[in-house]
DNA sequence: CCCCGGCCTTACTTTTACCTTAATTTTGAT
DNA sequence: ATCAAAATTAAGGTAAAAGTAAGGCCGGGG
C-alpha cells in the first residue's frame, strides 16, 4: 500500500443496493479496491483471504451479528474497522466502540462524511509516523555537553548545574551559534527592563559560564569574544 | 507517555461547566493530566508550552472560531484533535474533518462515547509506538519508592501516604523526571482554576514533599529547586 | 448538629544563592 | 605607547525560596 487511496477495503452488508453504494462512493472517492460480502461467514473467508486494509460492517447480518463477527476478526487483526448501522440507540454505538471499532456511523450518513472518517482512521493506522520523540535539546562543545531541558552541563570533570541567567544567555548564543550575537542583544534576552551598568554585568556573567563550557576559561575555545561587536558560540565541530 | 491513559489533554472551551465536565469524565476514565483554555490566545500559548497528546475544542470560541485554531494548530502537530460542539449541521461536521480532525462530537454527548472515541484514537496514534510494555506507575529514587495507584511512599523508615497535592505535584515532576518544570507548570497540573498567591502555596507543598521523599528535606537530593526557573526530579540514576 | 482532624491556604520571618557593583588588571588594536 | 574594550576579582545587596505557624475549609464520627 503506498498511499492510503491504495487500501483494500472489505464491506459486510446484506443489502445489494447499500454495498453498490458504498462502493460507488468509495471508488468516486478514490479508493481502488472494495470487496464485499453478504455474511459473516463469506466475511470470515474474503477476510482470511483477502487481508484487508480496512473492513465495515453492518450491524444487522443474516447470519450472526456485526458485534461478534468484529469482535472474532479483531482478535486476528488490528486493522481498522468500522460500523454502519441503521440503529443508532446509544448502547449500540457503545458497545460497538467498546469492542474496538474505529468508528460508529448511522444511516442515513453523508457519503463525504463517511469518506473522511474512513480516510481519518487510514491515514492514522497506515501513517502513525508521528514526529519521533524530539531529540533532547543539547548544545555539543568537544567533550563538553549543555542539556538545557535539566540546565545540566556535562563536562570531564563532572556535571555543573546553569543558573539562570546563565541558561539565557547561553541558550541565546546556541540559537545563533556560529554568528555574532552582540551584547545588546544578549542583555535582551535575560533581562526584563534594560540593564543599566550592564557593560561588565554581562561580562561577569560571561565568565561564569566559561567557568562551567570551557577546559580554560582564559583561553575561550567556544565561547568567543569578538571585539567591538558581541560574543558568539563557535560553530558545531561535525565529527 | 507510557500508556494511553498517561496522555495529557488539551481542553479548549469557553464554558466553564463544560470544562469541568470534560475533567470530571476524563479523570474518572483514568486519563492523567487535563489541562484547559479559555481561548485561542491561552490555547496557542498552553500547546506550545505544554505539549499536550491530544487536543478536544469546542468550535465556537470568544476570540476566533475553534477551526481555525485546529488548522492552525495542525500545522504545528499531529496529536489527535477532535471537535466537540453544539452544532450538528452537516457542512460544520465536514468541515470540521476535512480539516483533519480525529473525531467531531456533538453536544449532548455520552460521557463513555467520549471517552470511547478519544482513548481509540489515542490508541492508534500511540500504541504503534509503544514498543515497551507499560511500565510499573513506580518512581524509584535511591532508597525512596513512589507507587503513583496507592499513593504511597517507601522509605527506609516506613511507609507515608501522598495527599492529592502531593501526588499531582509529584506525578507531574516525574513526568519531566531530569527537566526543569515551572512553577506555573506545575501550579496548572495541581489546580483546576488559577491560584492567585501561589508563590508560597506551591512552596509549601513542596516542602511537604521533600519531608515525605527526602532523606533531609534541608539538603534535598531528588526534589530540586532551579533558582529563578522551577523544580527539577533528579534524573533516575542507572544502576 | 457540632466537634474534630486532616488537608490546604495564608501570612510572616529568615536564609541563601544568585546577581550586581565597583575597582583593578589585562588585552589588543591603532 | 596609548587607550578603550574586555577580563578578572571580591564584596555587598537583593529577591527568590525556605521555613514556621496559625487560620480556614470540609467531610466523617460522635
Amino acid at each position: 500500500m503506498k498511499t492510503i487511496f491504495e487500501a483494500k477495503l472489505l464491506v459486510v452488508d446484506d443489502e445489494p443496493e447499500i454495498i453498490k453504494l458504498l462502493k460507488t462512493i468509495l471508488h468516486q472517492a478514490g479508493f481502488a479496491q472494495v470487496i464485499s460480502a453478504e455474511n459473516c461467514r463469506q466475511a470470515r473467508e474474503l477476510f482470511a483471504l483477502e487481508k484487508p486494509d480496512g473492513v465495515i460492517f453492518d450491524v444487522t447480518l443474516p447470519d450472526g451479528d456485526g458485534f461478534s463477527l468484529m469482535q472474532e476478526l479483531r482478535q486476528q487483526s488490528n486493522v481498522p474497522m468500522l460500523f454502519l448501522s441503521a440503529r443508532d440507540e446509544d448502547e449500540n454505538r457503545l458497545l460497538g466502540l467498546g469492542l474496538g471499532a474505529d468508528d460508529y456511523i448511522t444511516k442515513p450518513f453523508l457519503p463525504r462524511e463517511l469518506v473522511l472518517r474512513l480516510s481519518g482512521i487510514l491515514r492514522r493506522v497506515y501513517q502513525p509516523l508521528l514526529t519521533k520523540p524530539p531529540a533532547e535539546e543539547c548544545l555539543v562543545l568537544g567533550a563538553v555537553t549543555v542539556n538545557f531541558k535539566s540546565g545540566i552541563v556535562q563536562t570531564s570533570d563532572g556535571e555543573k548545574t546553569l543558573t539562570a541567567k546563565e541558561h539565557a544567555l547561553l541558550k541565546k548564543l546556541w540559537q545563533n551559534q556560529g554568528h555574532i550575537v552582540t551584547a545588546d542583544s544578549l542583555c535582551r534576552s535575560a533581562w526584563d527592563d534594560d540593564l543599566y551598568g550592564y557593560e561588565n554585568t554581562l561580562m561577569v556573567h560571561i565568565r561564569r559560564l566559561r567557568e562551567k563550557i570551557e577546559v580554560d576559561p582564559s583561553q575561550p575555545q567556544y565561547l568567543l569574544t569578538v571585539r567591538g561587536m558581541g560574543y558568539k558560540l563557535a560553530a558545531e565541530t561535525k565529527p
